[in-house]
DNA sequence: CGTCCATTAGTTTTT
DNA sequence: CTAATGGACG
């Protein structure tokens, strides 16, 4: 119907022919063509060159074409040449996305953009070549977290640290979250260094920072943190990239962690004469916390929202001219706060870089009127956001449906059949997607559509480079490349078996601290003496020979040749070849892929310091598929036809989000439901199961509060084409529990009698309506501001109750026994109206509310 | 040193 | 219920 509408907005040159570069283009008219596409705000982004400008551009209002077309026009405006913009995005895939598109704006006329790249990836890119004023040296490793595991697991060993109940995974999860928050170990708040191992957390800190400048790497978090330390101990460097950066790009703003905050704050200074007092400001700030020891003089109080560095005020003065910066995010699309984002800069960025000028993009060129205003509407719940609303000219379409299913197989039952149904009726499986909220999910799809014979394809799921067999064809090179390396020599020194155990390693690790030598080396030495059993020592023989051999043909090979020789003689393809698994063929195949790609680099050294940065794989879209995929790894993209299953009260949002996170993370919730129905062009279907399989056991489920949120009018309620069903009745709405009642009796399990007694207990007949504004089935039910609803399971955030129940007094005592469906078997501690306190056996002390649990 | 069984935990994910 | 990890045994 709006077919060309949509596909061209507004006649927007997609893909412009490459011919006339931009300098002609610009030469032959008032208004150059790159522009002559664009609606009045995104020509304004695209125009507006001087000062910082913050684009809020809601989904599909053409971010990346304003990014694009926004370094077209500085370069066809002679303001800067390719080398001195900077554009950061955070995936490969939306660099690699930006610099097709704008080969594709400016032809062959500029010869790539040299800093157009991911935070890690410029940020690294600088770190090697200033390697030495940080302590490491140019031709540094990038750990992987496998690495970084590791290397914790043996500082834990070796403080004696007990790793069962101090997991290294959990303080590489915290060690991530100081970086992203740009701490260095002696910033780090005192309470919260000591929440590891009784209080050594911050020092495991520091000695996992001094093992890896030994080590010669660098972690994920480095790579900016390094970075920011660099600029600030050494200004001269710093203002050495001020100067070069004329223009700064900034994709995705509102996912920037306070590291890499801090980082553009860094290179977003207006570049000083030599004695700038602000410098001078950044200089005393690093002094202060210096190296080593000294003590801690920076102000770090950072509660309750963390201000990144408070001293920054002072070091900004909004006297110089602001530097030419551009932000383009949006924050109703933040979903990353878990992982470090900030949504904080985003909302703060006026206040940040002083007479900003903001530019909303709200003209939705994506998805139909109906799935727009639902999309809105929802997100409209959330308090904290700059607020937006975004508008189309296309038509209604269809309403977004809500179909209730018994269970989550009946739900991929009837999501199967209705694709089959589009699929009947012209559509694409390519236009189809599936968007869950958490990957256990995806099984029940993937097994329905095996059986269906439903071509579909899972996106995300493990990358490449972090599949097992490209790191150990990796630490096989980074050895060759980097004797010195030991956690690759670790990886692969019994990989394939050859004999050289825990016992043997243990051993050279021995050796190589007492000698403060590099594993390999010690390995050396190690087969001069009689210390190892004679097999042993003649397999380690054997590898240190095969190394030799290896990197003196390193200098006389090609380096793709040369990974050949190697994954052929340390008989690691063989290893793989006799595997009789199932997946030991795409294992080979993946092998084959990663000596592909060593094509495009120059040499192994080249190779390797991209590897663990750019290397992403891009599956076969050849084929017609569905796909499937969290909402997570949605974003950015769009689909016709876009299934939303799971919304249920727990699952989406996540309960777990909710006690960890509390109203934030509500919000945050809201907003990745925000993100999955404006995936959408014109079909959006959302489910919810009414029983579903956790962990195994089954458990009775509350429609999501998303449900409820959305309004009346873009919605239709239909029934599940799935078949057993409820007995036909109409599915979602006022009515649906008592048809389940009428068909419940015969169910016996302990889930549905659950339902049963919560139901009984003053929940309603209804799970929920739609917003009472509009609601054609509303009753008069209480406000709908999101947290106080009396139709609704009762929630806990922050073990802080958030919805009450009845305004009756508990009907359990002071010591009772009792059962809980998620923390287990516990004993009242305190009452207080229906709120309980309980000790649980497993899950320590927590506020719940009486019904939720059940007298044992 | 390698294999097999038991125990345990169990969102979202980029770089 | 499953996948992954760790400990015990051969």
């Amino acid at each position: 119907m709006t077919e060309p509408n949509r596909l061209t907005p507004h006649g927007v040159p997609d893909h412009q022919p490459a011919a006339g570069g931009i300098a002609a283009r610009a030469r032959a008219a008032v208004t150059p063509q790159y522009l002559s596409g664009l609606n009045p705000e995104q020509r304004e982004a695209v125009e507006t060159l001087d000062g910082p400008v913050l684009v809020l551009a809601g989904a599909g209002t053409g971010k990346t074409r304003v990014l694009t077309c926004r370094i077209a026009h500085i370069l066809s405006q002679g303001r800067a040449r390719p080398g001195e913009i900077l554009s950061v995005t955070f995936t490969n895939k939306a660099a690699r996305e930006m610099k097709l598109r704008l080969g594709q704006m400016l032809g062959h006329a500029v010869e790539g953009m040299p800093w157009l790249g991911t935070f890690h990836s410029i940020a690294g890119r600088i770190l090697r070549t200033h390697a030495e004023l940080v302590q490491l040296k140019s031709n540094f490793t990038v750990l992987d977290v496998d690495d970084q595991i590791r290397l914790l697991k043996q500082l834990l060993q070796a403080d004696n640290i007990d790793d069962k109940r101090w997991p290294a995974r959990m303080l590489a999860g915290l060690i991530d979250g100081w970086k992203n928050r740009g701490l260095m170990p002696s910033q780090v708040p005192a309470g919260e260094a000591a929440v590891f191992g009784n209080g050594r957390g911050g020092k495991l800190y520091a000695l996992y920072q001094e093992r890896l400048k030994i080590l010669n790497a660098a972690d994920f978090g480095d790579l900016l943190l390094e970075n920011i330390r660099l600029f600030r101990e050494h200004p001269d460097v710093l203002r050495n990239y001020q100067n070069r950066f004329k223009f700064i790009l900034v994709d995705e703003y509102q996912d920037t962690n306070v590291a890499q905050y801090l980082w553009l704050r860094l290179l977003a200074q207006a570049p000083s004469s030599s004695t700038s007092p602000r410098l001078r400001g950044e200089v005393e700030l690093r002094s202060n916390s210096g190296e080593g020891d000294s003590p801690r003089v920076e102000p770090v109080e950072r509660a309750p929202h963390p201000d990144p560095l408070p001293v920054r005020e002072k070091i900004v003065a909004p006297a110089s001219p602001p530097k030419n910066i551009c932000c383009v995010g949006d924050d109703d699309q933040s979903i990353y706060g878990w992982r470090g984002a900030e949504v904080d800069n985003i909302l703060r960025f006026d206040h940040d870089f002083p007479g900003a000028k903001v530019i909303r993009l709200e003209r939705n060129y994506r998805s139909t009127g109906h799935i727009l205003a639902a999309a809105s509407h929802l997100i409209a719940h959330n308090e904290g956001r700059l607020g937006k609303t975004l508008r189309t000219e296309d038509v209604d379409g269809e309403k977004v449906t809500v179909t209730g299913a018994w269970d989550s197989e009946e739900e991929a039952r009837a999501i199967g059949e209705e694709i089959e149904e589009l699929q009947r009726a012209g559509h694409k499986l390519n236009d189809v997607a599936i968007l869950v909220r958490a990957s256990f999910q995806m099984r029940e799809f993937e097994d329905r559509f095996v059986t269906l014979g439903l071509p579909y394809r899972v996106i995300g799921g493990p990358r490449f480079y972090e599949r097992a067999e490209i790191r150990d064809a990796l630490a096989y090179l980074r050895v060759i490349n980097s004797p010195a390396d030991d956690l690759a020599f670790e990886r692969i020194v019994n990989v394939p078996k050859r004999g050289l155990g825990d016992a043997t390693v243990q051993m050279l690790h021995d050796h190589a601290r007492k000698r403060r030598i590099p594993l390999s080396e010690a390995a050396r030495a190690v087969v001069e003496t009689d210390e190892l059993k004679p097999k042993a020592r003649g397999a380690l023989r054997d590898l240190i020979a095969s190394f030799d051999r290896w990197r003196a043909q390193s200098e006389v090979t090609l380096h793709t040749e040369l990974a050949e020789i190697v994954l052929d003689e340390s008989g690691y393809t063989e290893m793989w070849q006799k595997d009789r698994s199932a997946d030991a063929a795409g294992r080979l195949e993946n092998l084959k892929e990663l000596v592909r790609s060593m094509e495009e680099f120059e040499n192994l050294q080249g190779f390797l310091e991209h590897i663990s940065l750019v290397m992403d794989r891009e599956g076969g879209a050849e084929d017609d598929a569905v796909s499937l995929m969290t909402l997570h790894s949605a974003k950015g993209l769009e689909f016709d036809n876009v299934f939303l299953p799971g919304w249920e009260e727990g699952l989406f949002p996540s309960q777990r989000t909710l006690d960890e996170q509390g109203r934030a993370g509500l919000e945050e919730e809201r907003r990745l439901a925000h993100v999955g129905l404006t995936r959408a062009r014109r079909r959006a279907k959302l489910y919810f199961a009414t029983n579903r399989r956790i962990h195994g056991t089954w458990s009775t489920t509350i429609p999501s509060r998303f449900l409820d949120e959305l309004p009346a009018h873009n919605v239709e309620i239909t029934e599940s084409k799935g078949g057993s069903g409820w007995g036909g009745s109409g599915g979602y709405g006022p009515s649906r529990f008592d048809n389940v009642e009428a068909f419940g009796s015969s169910y016996t399990t302990p889930g549905w009698q659950r339902a049963q007694a919560n139901r009984a207990r003053g929940q309603g007949g209804r799970g929920g309506g739609f917003d009472e504004r509009q609601s054609p089935f509303s009753s008069g039910r209480g406000d709908t501001g999101g947290f106080s609803r009396t139709k609704r399971a009762p929630m806990t955030i922050e073990g802080e109750l958030v919805a009450k129940s009845t305004g009756t007094t508990s009907e359990f005592s002071l010591d009772d026994r009792v059962f809980h469906q998620k923390f287990g078997y516990g004993r009242v501690v305190k009452i207080d109206g229906n709120k309980l306190t309980i000790a649980f056996e497993k899950a320590g002390e927590k506020k719940v509310v009486d019904s939720f649990v059940e007298r044992v």
